[in-house]
DNA sequence: ACCCTTTATGCTCAACCCTAGTATAAGTGA
DNA sequence: TCACTTATACTAGGGTTGAGCATAAAGGGT
């Protein structure tokens, strides 16, 4: 039997997301190689098996290190193989999903940058992006002709209907990660070190934008069975915020009355009795999650969105 | 900086599900060490950095070499930290869920288990488990009086509430892990070697009941919104067997005529115009899997179940 | 004071869906 | 034939959702 325990790393890999003015930010950090164009990269380090003592403590350590952010609400994301490496060091990364509320962060390097920005094709909320008509179906159609295996090739024209919503398929924004692989496999990706292209977004270091588009698709998933979105919240905000965190996260928008009655009347939030005055408007309420509602519905989350715009 | 890349091991471990004249079974390993009482483990194996692929074509080969299956869908579950062992060797392990039609397994130690055998509290098809009010709660309850930390109590009290539907609260069927976790904590779930306690379930080596909650847990939960189920299925059923699956895997009956609407008019099935006429009363009809409902439906899954009962 | 703009919030109607039944169809075996 | 079993059709009533109209309460300008 040979020596399993050399070569083998396990590295350990955040993605902080923050809402903030309606825009769903990740934590970043640039390397400070000076050299060359280097891409961002998110927050890691690996694992040191003789010392550490968990996985989340030691991602909660590297994060702290990197950036002085002190996270709260963590949840393991997936774990990827990255393969081996030049040297044949073999590489295994375990990534991990924190929400936070947006705070200044001051490491040299680390920075928010707009999730929307790695994934243009995503952010629905002024309507179908024109990116995807102009930009991303024909690339995909010219990728598809090429195609030469016939039976294939009608497979692949299927993902592209299922996954970008076409002829009367709907649009569905947890097929996040979906789009990406698709994107991906029809080598539209630009890699780590690509000049940014307008339509198919920023690239990052390693596999990090599959690890942000993966925690996209959960999110967007989990928003609608669980109260994750006042982890990005104060803890006193207006509906008016609840519904733009929601919006940002599932990049659609909603019908402002409704979402108000679904997590009134889902008993998702208590007012607090408190106005915020800054609104341009008449004083809006403020409210609070309402952690009981944990007891009393099987699944509670804010509104799935049906592609809805406010007038 | 230490040398990282000694004295760690990354470990694949299955869990292979299958559903059988409803009742869900998992695919267990007796270990051939016939010296103490050995409890059942998972298919389980290392990863070789250096030789092996990709984790996943890693987890099949020791699957195939244990069991001689072939599996179909795969899915990752959860990477688990193990800790370190007793020479210091630092093991993560990466679990998989798969999903399969039970077939004769005739490897050495090999055999498929009730899943409810190490979770009788989890099936709700005849109803509340009795086993909940005489057993359970019970024993729960003292754990509770004996904390000392009032505030502390206080919390714990609501998650027993929460999670095992005490005092109005709803019973969830997807809540199995946090209901497996809430039992560990309070000492309850007997450790491996340990004999079966009939109210607490088997016990199985490791970690691995941990591994089987977690699966149960996202099974339950994917089944409502992904067309799962339909694996565990031969490729024409009736819809009775797609009932008993899906009521299998919740732990919950579900009402006969409704579920037949829902499946139907959701576009999930089509009738091939075949019957069956084992039945014992109307022959009935048999269906396949409509793949095409992946176009036609954003989150097409079966029922969730609202704990009714048919008569 | 009055009007206009802005945002918050209340309310309603119709379409749709789900629940819990009742009723009927089509086999089997006595 | 009847009694029994399972499959399948249908329906009445309640709840939820989608979409829009209407009103309330602030600020600013005149």
């Amino acid at each position: 039997m040979p020596n399993l325990v050399d070569a083998l790393r396990v590295d350990l890999c955040a993605i902080i997301l923050a809402v903030t003015d309606g825009t769903p930010r990740i934590l970043t950090i640039r390397p400070t190689d000076a050299r060359a164009t280097v891409a961002d990269t998110l927050p890691w380090g690996p694992l040191d098996p003789r010392t550490d003592r968990t996985l989340e403590r030691t991602l909660r350590s590297w994060v702290a290190r990197q950036s002085r952010l002190s996270l709260g609400y963590v949840e393991q994301l997936y774990t990827f193989d990255e393969g081996r490496a030049g040297e044949g060091l073999r590489r295994i990364s375990v990534t991990y999903l924190a929400l936070v509320q947006e705070q200044a962060v001051s490491q040299a390097g680390a920075g928010w940058r707009n999730v929307y920005a790695f994934f243009p094709w995503e952010d629905w909320r002024e309507g179908r992006p024109p990116v995807i008509d102009h930009a991303i179906l024909p690339a995909l159609n010219t990728w598809l002709a090429r195609l030469s295996d016939c039976q294939q090739a009608e497979q692949e024209r299927e993902r592209v209907e299922i996954h970008f919503g076409v002829n009367g398929v709907p649009w569905v924004p947890e097929r996040v990660l979906d789009r990406y692989e698709l994107l991906y496999q029809a080598g539209l990706i630009p890699e780590a070190g690509a000049a940014p292209h307008p339509a198919f977004g920023q690239a990052m270091a390693l596999n990090h934008r599959r690890v942000v588009a993966t925690a996209l698709s959960r999110l967007r998933g989990k928003i609608k069975y669980r109260p994750v979105v006042f982890e990005l919240l104060p803890p006193r905000f207006t509906l008016w915020q609840l519904q733009q965190v929601a919006e940002a996260l599932t990049g659609m928008s909603l019908h402002k009355q409704n979402f108000r009655r679904l997590v009134e009347q889902g008993g998702l939030v208590a007012s607090t009795g408190a106005f915020a005055y800054d609104t341009g408007g008449r004083p809006a309420q403020l409210f609070r999650f309402r952690r009981r509602v944990l007891r009393e519905r099987p699944a509670p989350g804010v509104g799935l969105p049906s592609g809805v715009r406010d007038s």
